[in-house]
DNA sequence: TTATTAATGTTATATTATAACGTATATTAA
DNA sequence: TTAATATACGTTATAATATAACATTAATAA
């Protein structure tokens, strides 16, 4: 089971997820020889920002004040795409958002843990739900392609205050 | 395991799924003490036609013809929100689509196989996977208030010509 | 019946995403 | 180096999905 979730929902340095899915992220340019421009490059680093989805207007917002001159929406979404089809990034069609992705190499559907408090959202790639959820769909004749998977809740910090509450 | 997945994707006497629907539905108004206005009935019935989710401005389009007057976007978002908090129907979030729920009584998680080439969209409810992912968020204290599991691939129809091919 | 609540009608607008076409920039071939 | 090509970006318009705000009507309760 590979997660980002420990990361994610408790304080930590967060410099070095920015630092390491920016490297990360130029090695597979390198790699699959595509391009990494500076929109696409503000884009992502922008998503890295925190471990809190944004919303492609959201991104318009920051990037137009990051390059300090007007962004279309074209441009958002062209850098969007390229980063989903690189596997840089993901989308969460439950918040029409998008995400950092912590392990852009690795094969791995894409389960999340976005917490409805806080907003943060931690991703996991976990065998035995993906070969449960493969061999369910077999199990109806269902061959399975691709995947979405949200799980909405309460991240350890969030659930936090509610533990104190009981100890007064 | 709850699953409507042999029905859906499997020629059948479709007039029943739609006829149980529809009986479920005003049972649950009466218990619920909740009115199943005309307007609301049409969109439970529009989704009923098939099994492929349907999106709120297909329904809007088809609920004009079908009541024979012009119907506004509030009109069906309302009928759906209704429909969506008894739990006769759920969203698709990757979809932006909405479909009749099979078993509305139930407690259940709403697992779905979507079929990417006819569209139809089947509903699980499976305990082995619900309580495997509610303890791979526990495991990282996250607690879980509820999900959204979409699973894309063919169905058992849009499969076989494939096989058929393999036989030639 | 009147008061109250619930549902719908209506208009406008917010939010998310894409189409179409032109321009600039980078890469490759000559 | 230059010309040809491909790739990325700029720009404008618009499609697709969803909601806000307020007026009107219908149903229920007092
Ligand atoms: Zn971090
Ligand atoms: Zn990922
Ligand atoms: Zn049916
Ligand atoms: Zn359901």
């Amino acid at each position: 089971m590979l997660t980002n979730s420990r990361l994610v929902h408790q304080p930590h340095d967060h410099g070095r997820c920015i630092n390491a899915a920016m490297t990360r992220a130029h090695d597979l340019c390198i790699e699959q020889n595509a391009r990494m421009t500076t929109t696409r490059e503000s884009v992502l680093r922008l998503l890295w920002q925190s471990h809190r989805p944004l919303g492609a207007y959201q991104l318009q917002d920051q990037l137009a004040e990051l390059l300090n001159k007007p962004i279309a929406p074209p441009t958002v979404y062209r850098a969007i795409e390229f980063l989903l089809q690189l596997g840089l990034i993901h989308r969460l069609p439950s918040l029409n958002a998008y995400i950092g992705c912590p392990f852009p190499n690795s094969e791995h559907s894409n389960l999340f843990l976005i917490c409805t408090e806080c907003g943060s959202a931690s991703e996991m790639a976990h065998a035995t739900i993906n070969n449960t959820l493969q061999s369910a769909g077999a199990k109806v004749n269902f061959t399975l392609q691709s995947q979405s998977l949200e799980l909405f809740g309460l991240c350890p910090q969030c659930s936090e205050p509610l533990e104190a509450d009981s100890n007064e």
